[in-house]
DNA sequence: ATGCATGAGTT
DNA sequence: ACTCATGCATA
């Protein structure tokens, strides 16, 4: 009777609040910020306000509107959201298997957000996303075996335990801090994943479920779309060496059962579902777009005057940016070798 | 296959 | 408020 809505964290009008405070965070973070808002001072203190950036924003999506005009019919969001938190336990009641671990902390790609800031004057030549997205790969492999271990811990004996017969060429030991993995062998090893896996005429679902049932310590169920996103490496680096060695597993496991012709791994019904999914209409994406080309790391006070331009809730077009960043940092191993 | 969202852990 | 790993809902 509690907790029944433990949490609503948007409300369900515009929101009009002002988080007014400009936390420096440490180091690095300290000075992408810096970097970060130095064209828009500039802005403010010439141009004379966040204006500025939101009409280069709108001019910048403007260039595809001109056939759809500036006419949005509906607004996408406002109405949704059915925020139930139905755990729907089949399975995957407990832990999953990763825990953030992983993580590095600040990233020291700042100079690349910087370059883009100084770009707000001739803003176009950036809409390529691939670029940092290739770049960031490296510092992410140098920070995971550099530091953190703490979190990393009990990942570790997931990936301890599951695999037997890895190609382990080196002779000796390979078994301490060697999550170099290069993304040539992880993506290798996504890709025969998924074509065994289609072989065993198991679905992407299917394994996400069968995880729960290797009984690995830590090790839950996933989710189809995870499953999707490892053999499509759509990942973040950290998440696919987190999950090979447990998929790994399972891969061996099914084979073996495969050949035996014995049992095959459970599946289930899933249980109700709920929540409804808002869509944020073509004109307002593209605006979101452009005011990320510009700034990809808005504050609290432009997400909402975005939000309020676009006529969308703050926490969808803060989710939005979120949620954004992380597609940029995803991995694509292009050719490190 | 992917868009929008939640939650745990950080900063 | 952010980052990350994940997931539900949906195209």
């Amino acid at each position: 009777m509690m907790a029944m809505n433990s949490k609503q964290p948007f409300s369900m009008h515009p929101i009009l609040q002002e988080p007014k405070y400009s936390n420096l965070h440490s180091s690095s973070e300290a000075m992408r910020r810096v970097c970060l808002q130095a064209p828009q001072l500039q802005g403010n203190i010439f141009g004379g306000f966040d204006e500025s950036l939101l009409a280069r924003a709108e001019a910048l999506a403007a260039v595809d509107i001109v056939s759809h005009g500036k006419n949005h019919p509906f607004k996408p969001d406002v109405t949704y959201h059915t925020m139930s938190s139905v755990p729907c336990t089949s399975t995957s009641s407990t832990v999953p298997i990763s825990h953030p671990s992983a993580l590095t902390t600040h990233p020291h790609h700042s100079v690349h957000q910087c370059l883009e800031g100084d770009l707000l004057d001739h803003i176009a030549p950036t809409l390529t996303v691939s670029g940092m997205g290739t770049t960031d790969h490296s510092v992410m492999s140098s920070q995971i075996h550099s530091h953190h271990l703490g979190a990393m811990g009990h990942l570790h004996q997931a990936m301890g335990m599951g695999h037997p017969h890895s190609m382990s060429s080196h002779n000796g030991m390979s078994c301490l801090n060697d999550v170099e993995s290069d993304p040539r062998e992880l993506e290798a090893f996504a890709e025969r994943f998924k074509q065994r896996r289609i072989k065993l005429g198991v679905t992407q679902a299917d394994v996400g479920s069968a995880l729960a049932n290797l009984k690995i310590p830590g090790v839950g169920s996933l989710s189809q779309s995870t499953i999707c996103r490892f053999e499509s490496l759509t990942l973040s680096h950290n998440n696919m060496i987190a999950l090979k060695p447990v998929l790994q597993a399972w891969l061996e496991e099914a084979e073996a059962a495969y050949r035996e012709k014995n049992a095959k791994p459970e599946l289930f019904n899933s249980s109700e579902r709920k929540r409804k999914r808002t869509s944020i209409a073509a004109p307002e994406k593209r605006s979101l777009e452009a005011y990320f080309s510009i700034q990809p790391r808005p504050s609290s006070e432009k997400i909402a005057a975005i939000a309020e331009k676009l006529d969308l809730k703050k926490n969808v077009v803060r989710v939005w940016f979120c949620n954004q960043r992380q597609k940029q940092k995803r991995m694509k191993y292009s050719a490190v070798h």
